[in-house]
DNA sequence: TATCGTGGGCTAACAGCGTTAGCCAGCCCC
DNA sequence: GGGGCTGGCTAACGCTGTTAGCCCACGATA
């Protein structure tokens, strides 16, 4: 692995760790099918098989890359709600943002269910706490606001909508909606 | 391929449509990761090479699969509006069933951009028209409700609420916050 | 200082993947 | 009856994740 064009000493961090990283950085960069373990490895100037010498298998390294993805989330909304303004709107702006800067990681980090006991699961957790202070804690609104923003990421992604479409007016829209006190559903769906 | 437990002839269908029924049902039974070529060969009675005799690709099954999956949730639209009720509560009601019913073609339908001339991008405009129509034109309100409804669904798919979270309240509030007129929010996210 | 365990590389290999090349049997049409 | 098309086939390629088994270097220990 190259840092500033040197070669950077095994011990400098744990490997598996360097792993994650390399693996990150290839996700962004290639998209999932670049995701290989012989590409990682190639990355680090190793053989494939060597890595297993750190991970059991690669549903370990992509639940370390979730983890992480999670994790930095919550780190952008702290960061962006450390600048003030209406929380509900600060932290729907950081979110779509966030995605569509690592849009490969997005779609990794929410398309199949975690294993229960996973650190993973801690980081979204932190993330999702974050969601539901903005919405005074709301649970309700707070989970239909993050599954609007969930839905409107993955098709904007996904190049689902049509071309003329004003997605930042949908984004207002949508959270507009959820911002305030809902007026009185009935009941619930079955 | 057996039906009723005899063999099909292989003139009783167009081969290219049994190819795409099979991996369909292989698909739905076996998850993504069980959709194979040498798989869906297997089904047939046939080796892998052979498919390429009708199909060009993989991914041209799988957008095959998209459109036929559109053209599916159309009609379920269409069988539910049939019986009346409130439109945008049957569409919604129908939505959700629909993706819990076929939760990976549902995965492969919104996972990945589609192919610009693809029937499949017509079934899906079929379908989106209308969710349209059932919020009276309003086309803001009615790509976000959409965005609502994909994002509740692959949040629920990928096990992603909380074990005590009541899913369907939360539909309901939702669909509730779209269903009206919104409060005029402000102008558009950048 | 000699030995021993272990961490972390390596090669070879396996089964399965999508896909291509090339061959060939059977059928329809002139 | 011969020609071309349809739709099978086998063999093979390069890729994937993963396992088995080997080996070297290093740190601790007797």
């Amino acid at each position: 692995m190259k840092v500033d064009g040197e070669w950077m000493s095994i011990a400098d961090t744990d490997r598996r760790d360097q792993i994650v990283q390399v693996a990150g950085e290839l996700l962004e960069r290639e998209g999932p099918a670049g995701l290989t373990m012989r590409g990682i490895a190639r990355e680090l100037g190793i053989k494939a098989p060597s890595l297993y010498k750190h991970i059991a298998d690669k549903r370990e390294l992509e639940v370390a890359l979730i983890a992480d993805g999670f994790r930095d989330l919550g780190d952008a909304f702290d960061a962006a709600l450390a600048e003030g303004g209406d929380p509900i709107a600060v932290i729907s702006c950081t979110y779509r943002r966030w995605a569509r800067e690592r849009p490969h990681l997005y779609a990794l980090m929410n398309s199949s269910p975690l294993p229960q006991d996973a650190p993973a699961i801690a980081t979204e957790q932190r993330a999702r706490a974050m969601v539901l202070a903005a919405f005074s804690g709301d649970h309700e609104r707070a989970r239909a606001a993050w599954a609007f923003a969930h839905g409107m990421v993955t098709l904007e992604l996904a190049d689902r909508f049509p071309q003329d479409a004003d997605i930042g007016r949908t984004w207002s829209i949508g959270i507009a909606a959820f911002a305030h006190e809902p007026n009185s559903p009935k009941g619930s769906m079955q």
